[in-house]
DNA sequence: TGACAAACTGCAAACGTTTGCGGTATCCAC
DNA sequence: GTGGATACCGCAAACGTTTGCAGTTTGTCA
């Protein structure tokens, strides 16, 4: 591999001439510059990234850490949409992505072995036990979705309108007649689900309404989970008249078993969908869906760290991004005659 | 952060010696070695990864490429399933993975500017202008799924059983008494399409009977496309009893078309998925499956690539990993009555 | 022509490691 | 007590860059 010195050596400079020349800085004749950039381009020369690491104390690396999970969660198609949006943002930004799945050790000691310049926690569990290190060691991070409001710490965080998306969707199912509307969530160690438990809540109290503990329902985010726990539901002897599902793993589980029942929708149920994937636009009848912006949500996300990582802060600590509820034909009045 | 030489300050040790303990390499003695780490555990020593790769010319980063696509396509859980096994080789083998996707430039240069030690390039297209350049500079690459026989050049692949596979389903078809076997297939510049179409052809002309143009279709690998193609097929006058879907992203697609329009399956027309996903697990009825091995390809392929770093060559150039036909509902006799 | 500023150029240090080599201490056997 | 082997240790170079500083050239204007 060619390296500076040969070009200088070639081109009869100093070697940081040609370093100047390459990273088109000041100070440099006009035709020295075009002569040092023939021969980089004829030797294919290529900076070596560790040694500019080494002297300006930056990699160009965003590390992407997915905590430990199980193989169906990271199926979801949750992570690809963030992927796309990180890496939109972070290529135009001259960032490269470093993705870290399952790791053992504490995420700070990435960046602290210079192997990235900061980090993005994906779909962040609120006992994860790494998280509270890098606020301790002030490594510039990110967490998507973040914590709960008033959390023992802060840390800059990137969410979608979680909260109120789950209000008007219920609110919208009241409006309509329901009463008993199910929720299949996640874990409660996501702040996606108990954020969006909370606005479940929320929604029937200032209704002046009551919710019924037996329609929530914890499942793991998996489909074979919340094909169970819909079976459940329809088991009881009041079964619900509505359903909302908290994400693009549990739907398909919970409409399978809604069709596996010859039951139709929305005659003999409603159903909310939340999630990113269009695989819901072509189902049938197309579902009623909080459509969750994560690609914008990883953009956004992206952006926060590279000024957290360029200022040592950033503006906005927790940004949220709009969505909405998408009204389509899975939710009907009730009773529905 | 703290450095080896801090380190050796307060240990009174030269930092070679301090270098030599935490490596733990041989040449001395055990009481510096304890000393020397319980300090580096004290002052939170991480080594600079970068200090570290310049001197000994190797990163500890193997570069993931997701060539130019669609969103739709990254979707595909394909991408999700090989990134497990990928990552869980590297995990083991002390690998990192940097995630480049749509990436504009050479993927070579990734690795002549040190950034990644070696390349995987994923579903590779054959007229894809960088991958030549990997092979012509000796970059360590891996390619899934790889090239046709007999390709202009040769560079390492894995890729699972595709065209027996294929073959075995088309048989088993045929068996059925199927002629009219439809194939929605993706685009024709991936490798996945030309193997398997051949298997397609092959199977056919070994049972000395003839294929048809008109029911095989060339998809985009989106759902939407392949909704669309199968709404085609099932407008022909004389529509296919049998249909085989190439992936995770066109069966879904496949699906909708057919129950939209009121048919049973395998009652009016037979269906084989090709994919990896466990998607099909829960459809009414089960799904027959070409269970494509995505994490295990992703393993084989770290493990080639890793090899290849090390040794500069590997045992096995064209790895093969072994696939099945999964029979399950949703194939049956034809005629059905 | 001279003075002064501006633009250019090169030297050398620095970034944080690893490692070959030569030197020193230790130990054991005779 | 001497010899030699062995284990340990530190010096200094090396990896490929960037960059502050000082020195040199060029240009401009009076």
């Amino acid at each position: 591999m060619a390296t500076i010195k040969e070009i200088a050596k070639k081109a009869g400079v100093s070697y940081s001439s040609v370093s100047r020349a390459l990273n088109n800085q000041t100070g440099v004749r006009p035709e020295i510059r075009k002569k040092v950039l023939e021969i980089a381009q004829e030797l294919n020369y290529h900076p070596h990234s560790s040694a500019k690491a080494l002297v300006q104390n930056r990699i160009g690396v965003l590390g992407v850490v997915i905590p430990r999970t199980s193989e169906f969660a990271f199926q979801n198609p949750y992570y690809s949409h963030m992927l796309l949006g990180l890496s939109s943002v972070a290529n135009d930004m001259g960032y490269h992505l470093m993705l870290v799945i399952n790791q053992q050790q504490s995420y700070a000691s990435l960046c602290h072995s210079h192997l990235v310049d900061g980090i993005i926690v994906l779909a962040n569990r609120i006992d994860d036990p790494y998280i509270p290190e890098l606020v301790r060691d002030n490594v510039p991070a990110v967490v998507v979705p973040g914590y709960p409001d008033g959390w023992e710490f802060d840390i800059p965080s990137v969410n979608s309108e979680n909260y109120q998306d789950v209000y008007r969707a219920i609110t919208y199912l009241i409006n309509l007649g329901h009463r008993d509307i199910a929720f299949i969530l996640g874990g409660m160690n996501s702040n996606y689900s108990l954020v969006r438990l909370e606005a479940y809540k929320a929604a029937f109290r200032d209704k002046g309404l009551e919710y019924k503990d037996k329609y929530i329902k914890e499942s793991d985010f998996s489909k074979t989970d919340a094909f169970r726990l819909m079976g459940e539901l329809l088991n009881l002897p009041d079964p619900p008249s509505a359903v909302i599902s908290i994400n693009d793993a549990t739907t398909p589980g919970v409409l399978h078993q809604i069709n596996s029942r010859g039951l139709r929708i929305p005659k003999d149920i409603s159903v909310v969908a939340i999630g990113c994937s269009d695989l819901v636009d072509l189902t049938d009848p197309p579902l009623t869906t909080i459509k969750v912006p994560v690609t914008q949500v990883g953009r956004a996300a992206a952006r926060v760290l590279i000024e957290l990582i360029a200022k040592g802060e950033c503006r906005e600590r927790h940004v949220v991004i709009p969505s909405a509820l998408v009204v389509r034909e899975s939710t009907g009045v009730w009773p529905s005659r």
